[in-house]
DNA sequence: GGCCTCCTGTGAGACGATTCAACCCAGGAG
DNA sequence: CTCCTGGGTTGAATCGTCTCACAGGAGGCC
């Protein structure tokens, strides 16, 4: 097409100065009402719109901060991108949304193309405790603030406390009566898998007569890795198979449900089951699903506060000194864990 | 932090201009491989990241699409998204991703910011028929796909034939001996929710001793709508309660489930439920839901194809007529619809 | 009337990467 | 020895916007 008019073409057809077209846009004040109406005018008359790169270059910062998520398919991703990206919307900024799927080449993909589009800052749920590459944007002046990870190193940190939540999950099964039970999730890689299974662990530890947590690992935390699960705690023989089994995360607690179902079982009269994030579709299930919840939206909320906080200090060359906020996570008990049948 | 290091930094540091860089960069068989070694050396050594900004100013383009979704906690979009991100990553494109959440308003906002950014092309899933800012995107060069719709006006279009789709799922209640049905989804202003409804009825009309389809309106398309239906119809006396409900998204369908259920009636027996996109929480659902499967990551694939053809041909100054694709839906029988009880 | 302000508006640089015409030099052909 | 070729490199111009020092004019004050 033809080539993009600019502020050029704009204060041509209006009679002024390129100048006094930015200023309309960026200190209306200063300029006369009358001219402000011959530019707005032309620019109407033009369509002319702002090129972002050119006053990006300009000015040396772009408006906008980035977001990786472990996995977009994951509504309790959904949630926290939502909290991000309502109080980044707020502040005028907008936000870049990136998937790594659990893929540590993926994510650093991300946080490269970040730094090239010079990001005010980035959101990371990160994969593993590899963050090399946000030591290099922390160097550049890009802050990172970790999402749904509570050990920070020299960054900001918002999660939730997995080991209580874990705690908090097994703690549950064992008041229902549960003695055999069994941990569904990974891979270990994943700092949210160690810490539940260390709350669950250490909640276990406080019953004498129970015994160890058959721990199930998956290669992901999705639907179908509950599903195969399932499958294989099943086939356990009955004295054998756990009564309660804690998902990390809901996803594989509603592949442990359909599993369960298809092979005959009852929820939660053979085996009850917990999952954990307490997504929509937890309560949704026709078994409810017990849970542990996460504040979501809270999640993403906070992790934009504490980086724009970082970049406001910046800014203001004041001195910034990392914090971490752990939210606190809670039982939700429903039908799939619900007390008088279990053995 | 220090004003960020640019080309000439590294030049300096290589002892070559800045457009023996630039050709290291771009060009780097034009460059001895000595020089190219030094250019290297000095790009590592200060850590230089291309400021995008500046590239695509100069380019005069930018390497992002943006896409547009209703609802981005919808497992449905999730998986739209990732085919098109699948295509345009391969295509080494960015993705910028920006949720509607149905509101005009925001989409509107969403379409100007990327004009703003010049980003290539739009995968937008509109809300209404009011397209007027994609007009404008379309005077500026920038195309337009229209994801999830079948009625295109002037732009690609990519949509699964949502009339089809209606016709099986309420042809399938019919098949399974229901005569008293329902519909329950909304807003109107959706085309998606019009289609389907379209279609039931269109099924509806063939068989003689159907009653007309009960029609319960709902403000979104999200469980909590699906769990207010449900208390809606569960409310209605035995012998006139529909018997087969189609809900137009399956996100719909699990709130009905969980209604009907909580409000003692068994599925199928008292009422079969079908829904549509057959997301992964259909099948994992307890009672396994029937659903009208929609090829997700392939709509957004081949939206993400169309866009690039068309992106393609605007730069060869070639032809581009719009084109548009109809996918088909397929019938997914599950237990909810399970024949031998129903009346 | 002269001087000082305030109000508008101007125009010349940046910002950082890319491109391209021009240049330099070594080596080969004539 | 001169001319030509071509690989390797340079430097300036450019993209569109923003900022800032400054100019011109109107009005106020002594």
């Amino acid at each position: 097409m033809a080539r993009s008019v600019s502020m050029k073409d704009v204060a041509q057809l209006a009679r002024v100065s390129v100048g006094t077209v930015s200023n309309v846009l960026n200190r209306p004040s200063r300029v006369s009402s009358a001219t402000r109406q011959r530019v707005e005018d032309a620019i109407d008359k033009l369509g002319w719109v702002r090129n972002e790169s050119a006053r990006q270059l300009r000015a040396g910062r772009s408006d906008a901060v980035g977001m990786i998520v472990l996995d977009i398919s994951n509504p309790f991703f959904a949630d926290v991108i939502r909290g991000a990206e309502a109080f980044c919307h707020e502040q005028g900024y907008l936000v870049h949304i990136g998937n790594s799927d659990q893929v540590q080449d993926r994510q650093d993909d991300l946080l490269r193309h970040f730094e090239q589009h010079r990001v005010r800052g980035v959101l990371l749920a990160p994969i593993s405790s590899d963050l090399g590459l946000c030591d290099q944007l922390k160097r550049r002046g890009i802050p990172v603030v970790l999402v749904d990870r509570t050990t920070s190193g020299g960054f900001c940190a918002v999660g939730v406390d997995d080991v209580e939540g874990g705690r908090l999950a097994v703690g549950h099964l064992l008041e229902q009566g549960h003695r055999r039970l069994a941990f569904v999730g990974g891979p270990g890689s994943l700092a949210q898998v160690r810490d539940r299974r260390l709350g669950g662990d250490l909640a276990l530890a406080r019953v004498a007569d129970a015994a160890a947590m058959l721990v199930v690992s998956t290669p992901t935390l999705d639907v179908a890795s509950g599903l195969a699960a399932a499958g294989e705690i099943a086939a356990l023989p009955d004295g054998e198979r756990p009564t309660g089994v804690f998902a990390c995360n809901d996803l594989v607690a509603i592949g442990l449900l359909q599993g369960f179902v298809a092979a005959g079982l009852a929820i939660p009269g053979d085996v009850a089951i917990i999952g954990y994030d307490d997504i929509d579709f937890a309560a949704a299930s026709a078994v409810p699903l017990s849970s542990v919840r996460q504040p979501r939206f809270e999640l993403g909320a906070t992790a934009a506060r504490l980086l724009f906080d970082e970049i406001a200090a910046a800014d203001e060359q004041a001195a910034h000194s990392h914090s971490m906020i752990r939210l606190a996570p809670e039982l939700v008990g429903r039908q799939s864990t619900a007390a008088g049948r279990a053995g």
